[in-house]
DNA sequence: CCTCTGAGTGTTATGATATAACATGACGCG
DNA sequence: CGCGTCATGTTATATCATAACACTCAGAGG
């Protein structure tokens, strides 16, 4: 499992596999992509940064394809639900899940200083947490590991 | 360290003590623990749950010590910029810290049936998600560990 | 003693994020 | 058809957060 955003790569080809993977994976689960929840899902997957929702919804607007807030929340509350977009809640926005049809420990690396995040494979962490937990009598259900700092590119630049 | 939150304690002791670290440290550093601060430290030391800036805000209003939403604000900037206080991203909220004082990488688990938040030891996942990031020249700054779950309590109640 | 400065606070206004509630439309199924 | 379900459209409002500027007061230095 590669990290993505802070890597070169084919970014279309990127783009088009991870809606491949959105399309198989709800046409196995009979889930609906509508026409909002496909675009959304393809707006996000146009950057590896995080979009807030009005970000999102200033895309469909200009599309005509819905203008108030619910329509974007609604997309992305989908989305997040079926593993296709994550949720970066240190920033209040939302990302294309980097690895969609996958199951896997989301870590998110997130640039202060460009803005990019990455995501990056957190099983050691994730199974450090759930244990923690479970010595407190905790059971863990869902986990946000998120790390600010500096990505490879800004290292160098920034101090 | 204990996790606090989950167990049973002598509160009033617990909130003294902690409140005689929170002074201690401002002496030690030269930080000025003004009636607003120490209000709002306070105020969080009261519950193991995170508290909303506006509800923070509320008590405020009642005690005449500031009413609109930058005296919440500004307090808790103080506090958690020097450790006396945490944010947990996934509420928008905050919660006092259970160890001020002492360096620590904090994990909050988070009881979603009482709201319940208790600060527990991350330092095995603290140094996971370093690893993974430094594995992709991502250099970490600050990191954000949320646990959703339940509590021992209500692991027992609720299914 | 004065006044300059800086930190903290008070206040107004506004920006940014998110959801409740209800109406409408499309579609499958008995 | 008549009904239920799921998605969308729309209005209104709730919730979270900060910019900008005025005021106060304590301490430093003349």
């Amino acid at each position: 499992m590669s990290a993505l955003g802070f890597e070169r790569h084919d970014h279309q080809s990127c783009i088009a596999e991870a809606l491949r993977s959105v399309e198989e994976t709800c046409g196995e689960q009979g889930l609906q992509l509508t026409p909002v929840r496909r675009r959304v899902i393809e707006i996000l997957l146009q950057e590896h940064r995080a979009m807030g929702a009005y970000d999102v919804l200033d895309v469909l607007r200009d599309e005509g394809l819905g203008s108030q807030p619910p329509v974007a929340y609604r997309a992305l509350e989908f989305l997040v639900g079926h593993g296709f977009a994550h949720k970066i809640e240190r920033l209040n926005a939302f990302i294309a899940c980097a690895h969609p049809g996958t199951r896997h420990a989301p870590a998110f690396l997130i640039c202060r200083a460009c803005n990019s995040v990455a995501e990056a494979p957190a099983r050691p962490a994730a199974r450090a947490i759930r244990h923690a937990g479970a010595e407190l009598g905790f059971k863990v259900e869902r986990m946000v590991i998120e790390a600010e700092g500096l990505c490879p590119r800004c290292t160098g630049d920034a101090a």
